[in-house]
RNA sequence: GGCUCUAUCGUCUAAUGGUUAGGACACGGCCUUCUCAAGGCUGGAAUCGGGGUUCGACUCCCCGUAGAGUCACCA
């Protein structure tokens, strides 16, 4: 490349199916690379294919984009570039390198494959030895003897991959073809039309694949997970640029956390790894944990609201209390739900389950009249403390000295039982702040006159 | 099967001829603790095999082996 040619890459999907993680990090990277070359982006959607290209495919493509924060430079659609194409076929019929060919059709019904013509127009194969200096790779050698004279389009105005890709690419300035390793083996085809056309080819660079559980590409057919689905979940857009960007790329150190501008800033292209990575998606959780652990209160309740249950969000200033103990305990927002469920653990707060006397004991070890002593005093202490000041903090306070002197547990225990029914929930101060001075004393009578 | 690519803990990876082979996720233990989380500390865990090259190979070369990708009038 010369010194003053600008950068130009592009991400070019096919609107065959949802936008998952491997088509992501492919567009990622790419995206990375322009950025940091100070060069352009451009997302171009390849729907030559009419039978399996959905606009609904399409745009679960942009809303995908735009929810990760992938902003490109130009947007390309190559049905509406028909014409441009048909130019192109001429020119290499006319030199010779295409040609119109009968096809001998056998009537094979195929299932899912289109009915062949009997005539498309193939490329006149030279039978060469191409190579070429893949970015990430090295040297690639292919003998394109094998390949044949391959299609590229199925009449003047049906267009087909190998020669519209080239096309654009060239059209369009494209310098660096950052794309998936399952593009390697395309690779000599689209060379040989550039040497018809008499241009030159740009840099390639193929990255790994992102593959599966059982190690094999992850695909749309094989069910990945649409990254609308992440989104659904509520996942945050930057946890998970910052985990894929590091599947397949690793920086000189050990950096683990990285912004989009710091990959921008750190990324090359030379670390980029070899071999396809699989896609883990504990990892991915515990990058998203991270990532929601340092939002700040304001921002977790914006990223949090869509998720918040209706009887919660409604009310008043519950939402604000909750953000600490919804923050360590969810992996994405989405487990909020499930955690205010009256069956998750926090659900004791819309409702108390019922439960039985003896869970009030703790460890079995002190009797009734002992969990009915303790209730009873916390019961007098926390009704010591104003409504105004009814917090975790005064809660604990108050009942502190008091539970030392006869064992945190055994008062600790009943008491928390008391406020929520559940064997497992947030500590007992936390809990009467979040039910509130009146609901508390109310449940801590109810439980003392269990015991009675 | 042909062609192409790849090969370090279970997973993601660091170490580009000299390290006790490092880090992260996951897993185990301990601490903290009324429970559950979170947090802190800590442990186990890897260079696919065989030949070379070299004083010395995870690292370079060759041969195997394994895995993946691709072999459409899909992209």
């Amino acid at each position: 490349m010369e010194k003053d040619d600008k950068v130009i890459t592009r991400f070019a999907p096919s609107p065959t199916g949802y936008f998952h993680a491997g088509t992501y990090r492919t567009a990622l990277f790419s995206c990375i690379f322009a950025r940091q070359n100070e060069g352009k982006f451009i997302l171009r959607i390849e729907d030559t294919d009419k039978e399996r290209s959905k606009k609904e495919y399409e745009e679960n493509i942009m809303e995908s984009l735009e929810w990760l924060g992938l902003k490109y430079d130009a947007f390309y659609r190559q049905s509406d570039r028909t014409e441009i194409y048909k130019k192109y076929i001429q020119k290499l019929i006319d030199s010779g390198h295409a040609y119109i060919s009968k096809e001998t059709v056998v009537a094979t019904s195929t299932a899912g494959q289109t009915q062949p013509r009997e005539e498309v127009i193939r490329f006149k194969n030279p039978k060469t030895k191409v190579t070429f200096n893949d970015l990430i790779r090295g040297k690639v050698e292919f003998d394109t003897t094998e390949l044949g004279d391959f299609v590229i389009a199925k009449s003047m105005d049906e267009p087909v991959f190998h020669l519209v890709v080239v096309v654009d690419d060239m059209e369009m300035g494209i310098t660096h073809v950052i794309r998936g390793e399952d593009h390697i083996s395309n690779t000599p085809r689209q060379m040989l039309i550039y040497e018809a056309l008499g241009a030159t080819p740009p840099r390639y660079a193929h990255i790994p694949l992102l593959l599966g559980k059982d190690r094999s590409k992850l695909s749309k057919r094989k069910g990945a997970v649409p990254m609308t689905e992440y989104r659904r979940k509520g996942y945050l857009p930057k946890a998970i640029v910052n985990y894929l960007a590091l599947l397949g790329w690793h920086p000189t150190d050990d950096k683990e956390f990285f912004t989009f501008d710091e990959l921008v800033k750190s990324f090359s292209l030379d670390r980029v790894q070899k071999g396809g990575a699989i896609f883990d998606d504990e990892k991915l959780a515990w990058y998203n944990r991270h990532y929601i652990l340092k939002l700040t209160d304001q921002e977790f309740l914006e990223s949090a609201s869509p998720f918040i249950p209706e009887w919660l969000s409604s009310g008043s200033d519950m939402n604000k209390r909750l953000v600490p103990i919804l923050k360590e305990k969810i992996t994405s927002f989405g487990d909020i739900a499930n955690l205010l469920n009256v069956s998750g653990e926090l659900g004791f707060i819309k409702e108390i389950p019922s439960y039985p006397k003896e869970m009030l004991l703790w460890k079995k070890d002190p009797d009734f009249i002992s969990a009915r002593t303790h209730l009873t005093k916390s019961l007098e202490t926390i009704k010591t403390i104003s409504n105004k000041s009814f917090t975790a903090d005064a809660i604990k306070v108050a009942l502190w000295s008091y539970a030392e002197t006869s064992g945190k547990g055994n008062v600790f225990w009943p008491l928390r039982v008391a406020l929520t029914g559940q064997e497992k929930s947030p500590d007992p101060f936390v809990c009467g702040f979040l039910l509130g001075r009146e609901e508390t004393i109310i449940r801590l009578e109810n439980a003392i006159s269990k015991l009675s």
